[in-house]
DNA sequence: AAGGATGGCAACCGCGGAATG
DNA sequence: GCATTCCGCGGTTGCCATCCT
């Protein structure tokens, strides 16, 4: 048996939200807090899920939140920490004050992402879209046709920072990643990053 | 002016981990 | 130790506005 659905789907409003809904939802905040989110729709008056209701409060109506442009700062911000610990939105937009991991991931799929391929970067490695290239041509030359599961079952990958998120040799800083990736080194890292780019 | 293409953002989905009983 | 519940995350989709032909 699989977990049951959070709610009866057939029977919840979906889509864009409404400012009564918004109403509802900042209402029931300022006087319960955020806490049990399957309870909010209820308690609230909503027609919704829990888990919509914890989505449009976390990325909309926190009051903390800035709604508006990301500066240059934040953008270098953004790319920098890319570089160090990849795609962990959430851990990026712990760094920047305001921002929600949403923010962060749409800025950077429409926009840093497209800015960086034009400067001939590659957004995944960091490195210049020439040598991302010539690498990949040097691996596909290689005799070995297993290639790809050597690589999957080298067990040293287990303790190797991916070469995607391997910001030595970026464009952006001088970073250097130790060889341990798991959740609390990544964010040893974005401390450490910090320090060195102060 | 029309309508197709593209960009940008909000919201949803499904999974994994933590907490709890 | 196991099942259940909830939360948070990252990836993806959907929708609306704007641009382009």
């Amino acid at each position: 048996m699989g977990r049951p659905p959070c709610c009866d789907k057939s029977n919840v409003k979906r889509g864009l939200w409404t400012p009564e809904e918004d109403a509802k939802i900042l209402a029931y905040v300022s006087n319960h807090g955020t806490g049990n989110w399957t309870l909010v729709p209820k308690k609230a008056g909503l027609n919704r899920c829990g888990k919509s209701c914890r989505l449009r409060w976390t990325n909309y109506l926190r009051p903390d939140l800035k709604h508006d442009g990301f500066t240059p700062q934040e953008e270098m911000l953004i790319i920098n920490l890319h570089a160090a610990i990849g795609s962990r939105w959430s851990l990026i937009a712990r760094r920047l004050p305001g921002r929600t991991d949403n923010d962060v991931k749409n800025y950077w799929n429409t926009k840093l992402r497209k800015k960086l391929m034009k400067m001939g970067i590659d957004p995944v490695t960091h490195k210049p879209v020439s040598q991302v290239l010539s690498d990949l041509g040097s691996i596909s030359t290689l005799p070995n046709t297993n290639n790809q599961m050597n690589f999957v079952n080298n067990d040293s990958i287990n303790n190797t920072v991916p070469a995607a998120t391997e910001p030595s040799g970026s464009h952006y800083s001088s970073i250097t990643v130790n060889a341990s990736a798991n959740k609390n080194t990544r964010e040893d890292q974005v401390h450490s990053w910090e320090h060195q780019v102060r």
